[in-house]
DNA sequence: CCTTAAAGTGCTATATGTTGCACCTGTTGT
DNA sequence: ACAACAGGTGCAACATATAGCACTTTAAGG
């Protein structure tokens, strides 16, 4: 899944509104809102700002080959 | 693990240089050494050409609770 | 020694991410 | 209908990531 939508499932999970996640992850709501719609670039320490309070962690690992097998 | 390490230990694992890399993820040569060195902030599009390119994937999920047990 | 390859860095210009503000939409509750 | 709340968006200012260039260092190989 995309890593906006997952920041998003995960807020509301937490039944948090955006304005509070933005503020206790001291990352402005406006960037939290293009982040969530997908319109945006975020940079990894925006990223980690969020995972951080959200209870997440961004893992970076050799993919699975399920590609391969297809062939 | 940083995921800058994690980069430059899977383009040292795949035998490749940084300007090799560089060019095929069509990501500049300055970008990625900085990125390597640990000293940027990079975006999420950046960290992807690299990652698809080098065959990792990018997860983000809910952070096992090591530290929960721990106390 | 010299040459080549690979990597690190200072400088600069350009592109764009981050931020705040104002405003709009949709939803819920009174 | 109105008010309050949550979310989405256009605009502009500022901060900084991206990129190219030149130069240096280090290691390997002749």
């Amino acid at each position: 899944m995309d890593i906006s939508k997952e920041i998003r499932q995960r807020r509301e999970e937490l039944g948090i509104s955006q304005e509070l996640l933005a503020e206790v992850s001291s990352l402005s709501l406006r960037t939290l809102k293009t982040l969530e719609s997908g319109k945006g670039n975020p940079t990894l320490a925006s990223i980690k700002k969020l995972t951080e309070v959200l209870g997440l962690e961004l893992k970076i690992q050799v993919k699975s080959n399920e590609e391969s097998r297809s062939l």
